[in-house]
DNA sequence: AGCACGCCGACT
DNA sequence: GTCGGCGTGCTC
C-alpha cells in the first residue's frame, strides 16, 4: 500500500440537506501541487459527474474507513476562491442558515458554475483493464472487491469484444456506432437529437458496454440562458397526439395541452410551466422522451459594459472636518489591525473625498480595497469619480454587466491587475490576496441584504472579512441604520461595534436647504385639488423663469404597473400565488414576477366585461401629464421602471438631463440617490408618506432616509437650494425631523419605540416562513414549530418574554399568514423570532426546522429562515 | 438536485 | 403479466 496519499475534503454542487456537508476524495498525483483550499474540482458523486470546492486537504487515514474515490478534473490553474473565503463561506452558512455550497456559489462569477456535459464514445477494450480503475478509484481492498463496486456493468470481458462490426445484427446499431467513430466522441444530446427514435438502442449499447458515457464540466461563459420547453412537432400533430394520449400519463398530457393552449408563446419558460401546471421537471422530460417537446437553452438577457474615457482628478484638499475623520481612519489602517467606523456625513458634506483618500493610502501599502455601492446608486456619475483617481486600477461590477464581462472584471481582481474593485452587494466577496479597506456607501441601504438564499447582508459580511484580514471598514451615510448608530453609539463590548465619526457640515460650505412641509389637506380645504400644493407650483414656475432645474420624486412603494377594470375593480391576478400580475411593456402581457406565470393582456374586463382596462403604475406618467397641462412646453425627464429598462436608458436621461435639455427630472426612488446636478434649487417630494403607512417597522427609518436623501440633492452648488414635502400627515416625527435635517433628533425619537416595542437595534429578529399545498397542514405544522421552538428556548433557559430584563430572551410570535400568502401554488405562512443575549438562536431555529422537515408528517412542508430579515412584507 | 430502485395501477 | 408513473433513498 502506497504511504502519504492526500484527501481533500470537498462540498459538492448539490443544493441539499443531506449533501450540505463535506466528502473525502483521493488527489491523484499528478494534481497534487494544485490542490489547495478554495480550488474548483470535478469529481464523481454517484453515478454523475459534479462541481465541487476543495475545503481543506487531509493526510489519507490509514487504514481507510470507507471506498474513496478520486478528483476527476482540476477545473482552474488558479483556485477562484482564497482559503480565506472558503472559511467565510462556512461562517455565512452558519450565519444565515444556508448550505455550504450556497454559500460558495454566491461568491462566484455565475460564469463558473460548471455543469456536466455527457458524452458518449466507443468503448477501448484496453480502459477497461487498466485506465478506469486506475484513475478512478485507489485500492483498497482487493481488485475484485472494488471493480464490482464500481462498475457492476463492466466487469469482466465486455460483450462488445466479443462482436465484430458484423456481428452486430441491427443495422440501426451500426448506425449509431459508425456515426459516433466518425466524430470520436459526442455530446449525449446531439445524438439524441440524430437518432431521436433509437433512445432503446443507445442505452442498450451502453448497458452492454459497446458505448461509453463521460461527463465533463464545462463552465457557462457569457451568455445566460434559461430552459424553455418548446414542441417538437407541429400544431395539428400534438393535437392529434393529444387526442389519443395514454391516460397513464395523465401529467404529461396536462403539459402537452399546456403548451398547444400557448402555442403562441412558445417556447414557454420551464419554470412557468412546472408552477402553472404543479408538475416536475422530470414530468417534462418524460415528455421530452417521448419526441413530443424539446428542452433548450434560451438566452434571456444580454448588456455590453463598453470601455469609456474618464477625466483624471486630483485629491481635494480637505477640510478640518474631513482631515480629522481621515487622520483618524489612516491611524487605523497602518496599523494593520481590523477597525470599523460609521462615518455620518450630512449631504454633501464630501464622504466620498474621504473614501478617495484613504483608498490611496491603502494602495501605497501594498493593500486592496473594496467599495461597495447601493446598486442604484451604481451610476456613471460614481464609477467616473473612481476612475478619474485610479484609473484602470478599478474595477467594476456592475449588475448590467454580462456574464462574460463580468467573469473578466472579476479575474482581473483575482489576478491582482486591480488593485479597487467597486460594486454592488456581492462585490464584498471580490478575490483580493490582501484587504487593507472595504468602504459601504450609503450602509443604510436595503439593497445590501440579499433577499434570495443566501440572504446575507453584505454589511455583516464587510466587518467579518475585515476581521480577516486586519482591514478598516468605513459605513458611510448621512442618515445611517438605527443598528449601526446604536452600536457605535452604544459602544458595546462587541468587539465589531463601529467607531462613530461625524461630518456635520457640507464640504463646500453652503448651507443645507431649506425644507418646507406642505400639509396636503389643507391645500383640499382651500380648494386645491391638484396634486401640487400652490406653493409647489409656484416654486416650479419661478425655476422655470429663472432656467433653473426642478427634481420631483414620487414616493411609491411598488414600481410595478398592473392592470385594473375601472368599472369593476377588478385586478388581473396571478392564479397561483396570492399577488397581481405586472404590464410588461415589450410584450405585452402580463406576468407574474414570483412564478413566471404570463398571460396575453385582457382586451375586455374578464368579470364583467367592460372595455375600461387600465394600467396603473407609478403614476409618473400622471405627473407627467398634470405638469405639461400647468406649464405648456415644459421639458420633463421622466425615470421610472418604464423608461429606464432599455439598455443604458438611465445614463441617456441624466446626461440628457444634466446638458439642461430638460426643467424637470421626475420619478421614483431612484432620482433620490447619489445625483448631483449644479443646476438643481428645488425638490419637490409629492407624497411623502405613502410609505409610512406600510405595516413595517422600519416604515418611519425609511421615510425620514428617503426625505433627508432627497433634499440633499438641492443647492449643493452656488445656488441656493429648496425643498417642498408634500404631505397628509405634517405632525409625523419622520417628517418633521427630515424638515430640520436632524438626524440627531429623530434618532432618539425612533430609538424609544423601537425599545418599547422590542424591535431591532434592542433585539434581533429570524423570520421563518413556512410553505406547504395543503393550508390545514400547514397551519398545524407551523403552529408546531413555533410551540417546540419555544419550549426548546425554555429549557435551555432563554426567557421567552422580551419585557424581561434579563439578557438571553427568545421569543416567538405567530404563526400568521404570509404577507403574500400563496406562491406557486403553495401556502405561505411565517413566525417571527425576536432574540438578544449571548445564545444561539439561529443554530436552535435551525436544528428545529431540520427536525420537522425529517418527520415523515411534514414531508411536503417547506421552512425557510430568514435572519435580520429587512423585508417584512 | 439527479438518478436508481421498487411498488402499484392501467393496458395488450 | 408488463409497462411505465411516481415515491424513497443515496451520493466520499
Amino acid at each position: 500500500m502506497e504511504m502519504g496519499n492526500l484527501v481533500a475534503k470537498v462540498i459538492v454542487d448539490v443544493p441539499a440537506k443531506d449533501t450540505d456537508r463535506t466528502f473525502d476524495y483521493l488527489i491523484p498525483e499528478s494534481m497534487r501541487p494544485w490542490i489547495e483550499p478554495g480550488s474548483r474540482v470535478a469529481v464523481p458523486f454517484g453515478k454523475r459527474t459534479v462541481q465541487a470546492f476543495v475545503i481543506s486537504v487531509v493526510p489519507a487515514e490509514e487504514p481507510p474507513k470507507y471506498r474513496m474515490r478520486a478528483i476527476q478534473e482540476l477545473l482552474d490553474l488558479v483556485p477562484p476562491l482564497s482559503p480565506d473565503l472558503v472559511e467565510l463561506g462556512k461562517w455565512i452558512s452558519e450565519r444565515y442558515a444556508c448550505n455550504q455550497i450556497m454559500a460558495l456559489q454566491v461568491m462566484i462569477p455565475t460564469a463558473l458554475k460548471g455543469k456536466a456535459e455527457r458524452y458518449i464514445s466507443i468503448a477501448q477494450q484496453h480502459e477497461f483493464t487498466d485506465h478506469l480503475p486506475a484513475a478512478d478509484v485507489l485500492n483498497y481492498g482487493s481488485e475484485a472487491d472494488t471493480h464490482r463496486a464500481m462498475q457492476p456493468d463492466m466487469r469482466g470481458e465486455p460483450e462488445w469484444a466479443l462482436l465484430t462490426d458484423d456481428g452486430m445484427s441491427d443495422p440501426a446499431e451500426r448506425q449509431i456506432v459508425s456515426f459516433i467513430q466518425e466524430k470520436e466522441q459526442v455530446p449525449l444530446q446531439q445524438l439524441s437529437r440524430r437518432f431521436p427514435e433509437e433512445a432503446e438502442i443507445i442505452k442498450s449499447l451502453l448497458r452492454r458496454g459497446v458505448l461509453q458515457e463521460s461527463q465533463v464540466i464545462k463552465d457557462k461563459l457569457g451568455k445566460k440562458t434559461m430552459k424553455a420547453v418548446d414542441l417538437a412537432i407541429g400544431i395539428e400533430e400534438a393535437s392529434a397526439a393529444l387526442e389519443q394520449f395514454s391516460a397513464k400519463a395523465q401529467r404529461q398530457r396536462e403539459v402537452l395541452a399546456f403548451l398547444l393552449e400557448r402555442s403562441e408563446f412558445l417556447p414557454l419558460p420551464l419554470k412557468e410551466v412546472m408552477t402553472s401546471l404543479s408538475v416536475s421537471a422530470a414530468t417534462v422530460k418524460a415528455l421530452e422522451d417521448k419526441g413530443y417537446a424539446v428542452l433548450e437553452d434560451v438566452e434571456v438577457f444580454r448588456d455590453p459594459y463598453r470601455g469609456r474615457n474618464f477625466k483624471p482628478t486630483k485629491p481635494l484638499p480637505l477640510t478640518e472636518e474631513q482631515q480629522y475623520v481621515y487622520e483618524r481612519i489612516i491611524r487605523q489602517l497602518d496599523t494593520r489591525e481590523q477597525g470599523a467606523y460609521l462615518l455620518h456625513g450630512v449631504t454633501g458634506s464630501g464622504k466620498t473625498e474621504i473614501y478617495l483618500q484613504t483608498i490611496q493610502r491603502c494602495i501605497e501599502q501594498n493593500r486592496q480595497a473594496i467599495v461597495l455601492v447601493p446598486e442604484i446608486a451604481l451610476t456613471p456619475q460614481m464609477v467616473e469619480r473612481f476612475k478619474g483617481r485610479f484609473g484602470d486600477q478599478v474595477a467594476v461590477m456592475h449588475s448590467r454587466l454580462s456574464g462574460g464581462e463580468r467573469y473578466d472584471e472579476w479575474r482581473k481582481i483575482r489576478e491582482g491587475r486591480v488593485k479597487v474593485a467597486i460594486g454592488a452587494r456581492s462585490a464584498v466577496f471580490a478575490p483580493f490576496r490582501e484587504l487593507g479597506l472595504i468602504i459601504m456607501d450609503e450602509e443604510h441601504e436595503t439593497s445590501y441584504k440579499q433577499e434570495e438564499t443566501p440572504k446575507y447582508h453584505a454589511r455583516d459580511v464587510a466587518v467579518r472579512r475585515a476581521h480577516q484580514h486586519g482591514a478598516v471598514v468605513i459605513l458611510g451615510s448621512a442618515t445611517p441604520s438605527l443598528e449601526s448608530y446604536y452600536a457605535a453609539r452604544s459602544q458595546s463590548n462587541d468587539e465589531f461595534a463601529p467607531l462613530l465619526l461625524e461630518m456635520p457640515t457640507r464640504a463646500l460650505g453652503n448651507s443645507l436647504p431649506e425644507v418646507h412641509i406642505m400639509d396636503m389637506r389643507e391645500e383640499l380645504r382651500a380648494g386645491n385639488r391638484s396634486m401640487f400644493s400652490r406653493a409647489l407650483h409656484n416654486g416650479i414656475a419661478e425655476r422655470l423663469e429663472r432656467k433653473e432645474q426642478t427634481v420631483l420624486l414620487l414616493n411609491r412603494r411598488g414600481h410595478s404597473t398592473f392592470v385594473m377594470c375601472r368599472s369593476c375593480g377588478y385586478v388581473a391576478g396571478c392564479p397561483h400565488c396570492d399577488i397581481s400580475l405586472t404590464y410588461h411593456q415589450r410584450s405585452n402581457n402580463l406576468r407574474c414576477h414570483y412564478c413566471g406565470y404570463s398571460e396575453p393582456v385582457p382586451q375586455v374586463c374578464p368579470e364583467c366585461g367592460s372595455e375600461h382596462i387600465r394600467y396603473f403604475g407609478t403614476g409618473t406618467q400622471r405627473v407627467e401629464e398634470e405638469l405639461a397641462k400647468l406649464f405648456p412646453g415644459i421639458r420633463v425627464v421622466r425615470m421610472d421602471v418604464d423608461t429606464t429598462t432599455e439598455k443604458n436608458a438611465h445614463e441617456k436621461l441624466l446626461k440628457q438631463f444634466r446638458d439642461k435639455k430638460a426643467d424637470v427630472l421626475l420619478g421614483t426612488q431612484m432620482v433620490a440617490k447619489g445625483l448631483d446636478f449644479p443646476d438643481v434649487t428645488l425638490v419637490g417630494v409629492i407624497t411623502a408618506d405613502s410609505a409610512l403607512n406600510l405595516p413595517d417597522f422600519r416604515a418611519a427609518e425609511k421615510t425620514f432616509q428617503l426625505l433627508t436623501q432627497v433634499a440633499g440633492r438641492a443647492g449643493r452648488h452656488q445656488l441656493p437650494g429648496e425643498v417642498f414635502v408634500q404631505t397628509y400627515t405634517p405632525e409625523h416625527y419622520s417628517v418633521i425631523h427630515a424638515s430640520r435635517h436632524d438626524y440627531g433628533s429623530f434618532v432618539r425619537e425612533e430609538l424609544k419605540h423601537r425599545r418599547n416595542l422590542h424591535y431591532p437595534p434592542y433585539c434581533r429578529l429570524i423570520l421563518v416562513t413556512f410553505s406547504h399545498e395543503q393550508l390545514p397542514v400547514l397551519v398545524r405544522l407551523a403552529e408546531n414549530y413555533s410551540a417546540t421552538l419555544q419550549g426548546r428556548a425554555r429549557q435551555r433557559g432563554w426567557f421567552g418574554n422580551m419585557d424581561r430584563l434579563t439578557s438571553d430572551v427568545l421569543d416567538i410570535l405567530g404563526p400568521v399568514a404570509s404577507p403574500i400568502s400563496r406562491i406557486k401554488n403553495r401556502y405561505r405562512f411565517q413566525c417571527m423570532i425576536k432574540w438578544r443575549g449571548n445564545i444561539d438562536a439561529i443554530g436552535l431555529a435551525q436544528q428545529v426546522a431540520d427536525e420537522m422537515a425529517e418527520s415523515a408528517q411534514a414531508q411536503k412542508l417547506l421552512i425557510s429562515l430568514d435572519v435580520d430579515p429587512q423585508m417584512l412584507m
